[in-house]
RNA sequence: CGGGGUGUAGCACAGUUGGCUAGCGCGCCACGUUCGGGACGUGGAGGUCGGAAGUUCGAGUCUUCUCACCCCGACCA
């Protein structure tokens, strides 16, 4: 078979890069940064979206829609989150173009200049916090549970397809609740929400923890996230859920009225995923064929293709083919018929494990006097021959085997490059070989920057699910009551 | 914004100290043989060599300017 990827461990940016463009999800588009999620890629967010929204329904949110554009003054309402976002703003500053006067094509119209600029959204919180004030009065008001699918745009300055792009699509939901404890738990239950998606139809094991300080979201009081880890060994952030206080509720004065008559301000919570969990799934899960989906998120599940040398040979092996699909259709499944007589069989069993689809049937002259169809499965690669009878059953098998598989593979990849360690000596040497570290830390920022600015890794979490541990800080030798985790990331 | 690099067919590239009609591979089109792991043969189409100016008898090649993109940093879901 003709080389078509980059190998995994040769390059792993090449190899990404050529998995995106060659399973065709996506491509760099001529505008700065930004990204033409194709009509395959587009579809995988699609099955996201379904099944997220669905997981919000059940948690009680509903959807709605705020504008793109939030104007400057709002902005600023809130310090530290103005702080966090002014440095990577698209700004509206003009509202017309007109023709230029030497005739060479189109000018900005400075007599067109808005009187307050407009930021393009790069998260919602404040346009949503300025309309949640007029929505709020009273404790009857309250929880609000909203969830916005939008895209959003930060003026990054370098930018990877999926992980990293100028303008991305998201879903962000923004609760407001009458106490402390109520927003925490709403903090808690999405975060939770986004690590069973994650684990369960991803098949991406997380780690769920609290970011320190110097990583969380400007304007949360809390930042809690999942952290997956990649097959470079890179640690990527695949969710965040953020507890915000009363601070945008403070910003945008949402005050409402208690059962007890008094007025006090509202607690906050804001939660998102987005389209970097495309680029997730790829380097969690993919192989130098191409694409590994699991079958829970795959477009296509099951993939037929017919073999055949003339056309009575077609008309037999397609009457069976079509029959296969029907009833693979009938248990529920994404089924692809591929009968282009364009393609050889050859090309289309490639193209499909470079596209990831999780298992394919091959059926031909030989089968069709056999009684059986070939299934070749795209995580382990394995063929096998099954009789046609009861194959449907088989499939569904095969599907959730795949599924746990993928989960499987991936939680053992991540538990051999996990490890303790004590030594910042030690460290600074194993870091470069990637992997997760859990280490001792004295809980200061300056620690924390130094080992940034040493290492390049940083503090992906304080993990919530691990036991509390007394130690001591790996570079300062202050005392440490449980360890976190370092690792480089995306 | 700093440091480095690249612009030649849809993609990936070669093109010598300036020289004749600008090339290879993949892909594309036609025909034939093939078709159970990206088939093969023969023929064919496709280029203002990123743009502008300059040097020269002559520029893909040299000079200046300019634009775009990529990589490394700072920033980040």
């Amino acid at each position: 078979m003709a080389k078509v990827l980059t190998n995994k461990e040769e390059n792993y940016s090449q190899w990404y890069n050529d998995i995106v463009t060659k399973a065709d999800l996506a491509e760099n588009s001529s505008v700065r940064g930004c990204m033409v999620i194709k009509p395959y890629g587009y579809a995988i967010w699609e099955n996201m979206q379904h099944i997220l929204d669905s997981m919000f329904k059940k948690t009680g949110h509903s959807n709605a829609y705020f504008p793109l554009f939030i104007p400057k003054s709002f902005f600023s309402k809130e310090a530290n989150h103005v702080e966090g976002f002014a440095k990577e703003c698209a700004i509206v500053t003009h509202y017309r173009l007109k023709n230029s006067p030497d005739g060479k094509g189109l000018i900005v119209d400075e007599s067109a200049k808005l009187e307050e600029e407009l930021i393009v959204r790069p998260t919602s919180e404040t346009i949503i916090w300025n309309t949640y004030k007029n929505w709020i009065q009273s404790y009857r008001d309250l929880p609000l549970l909203i969830n916005q699918w939008a895209n959003v745009v930060r003026w990054e300055m370098r930018t990877r397809l999926f992980l990293r792009t100028t303008e991305f699509l998201w879903q962000e939901g923004h609760t407001a609740h009458a106490t402390k404890e109520e927003a925490l738990e709403e903090t808690n239950k999405m975060l939770n929400v986004y690590a069973e998606f994650a684990e369960k139809t991803l098949g991406i094991p997380v780690l769920i923890g609290k970011k320190s300080e110097s990583e969380k979201f400007a304007g949360a009081i809390d930042t809690y996230c999942i952290e997956a880890m990649m097959q470079d060994g890179k640690a990527l952030q695949a969710g965040t859920s953020h507890f915000l206080g009363q601070n945008f509720a403070k910003a945008f004065d949402v005050k409402f009225s208690n059962k007890d008559g008094k007025l006090d301000f509202v607690w906050a919570t804001s939660w998102g995923v987005s389209t970097r969990l495309i680029g997730a799934l790829i380097m969690a899960h993919s192989d130098n064929n191409g694409l590994v989906l699991p079958p829970k998120i795959a477009p296509i599940q099951v993939v037929i293709i017919p073999i055949y040398k003339n056309e009575q040979e077609l008309n037999i092996v397609l009457n069976r083919c079509k029959e296969i699909k029907e009833k693979l259709e009938n248990v529920h499944l994404t089924v692809k018929l591929d009968d282009r007589d364009t393609q050889k069989p050859g090309w289309k069993f490639a193209e499909y494990e470079l596209k990831g689809v999780p298992v394919r049937i091959a059926v031909g002259p030989r089968d069709i006097e056999n009684g059986t169809i070939e299934i070749a499965r795209r995580d382990t690669l394995e063929k096998s021959s099954i009789p046609y009878n009861n194959f449907c059953t088989h499939i569904l098998k095969l599907l959730d085997d795949i599924q746990q598989n993928i989960y499987n593979k991936a939680i053992k990849f991540r538990e051999q490059h996990t490890y303790k360690i004590d030594s910042y000596n030690e460290f600074k040497v194993a870091i470069e070989n990637g992997g997760f570290y859990l280490a001792h830390w004295d809980g200061t920022p300056e620690t924390e920057a130094k080992i940034k600015e040493e290492t390049k890794a940083t503090i992906r979490c304080i993990p919530l699910n691990s036991d509390n541990e007394e130690g001591f800080c790996m570079v300062t030798g202050k005392p440490s009551k449980k360890r976190v985790i370092f690792a480089r990331a995306y």
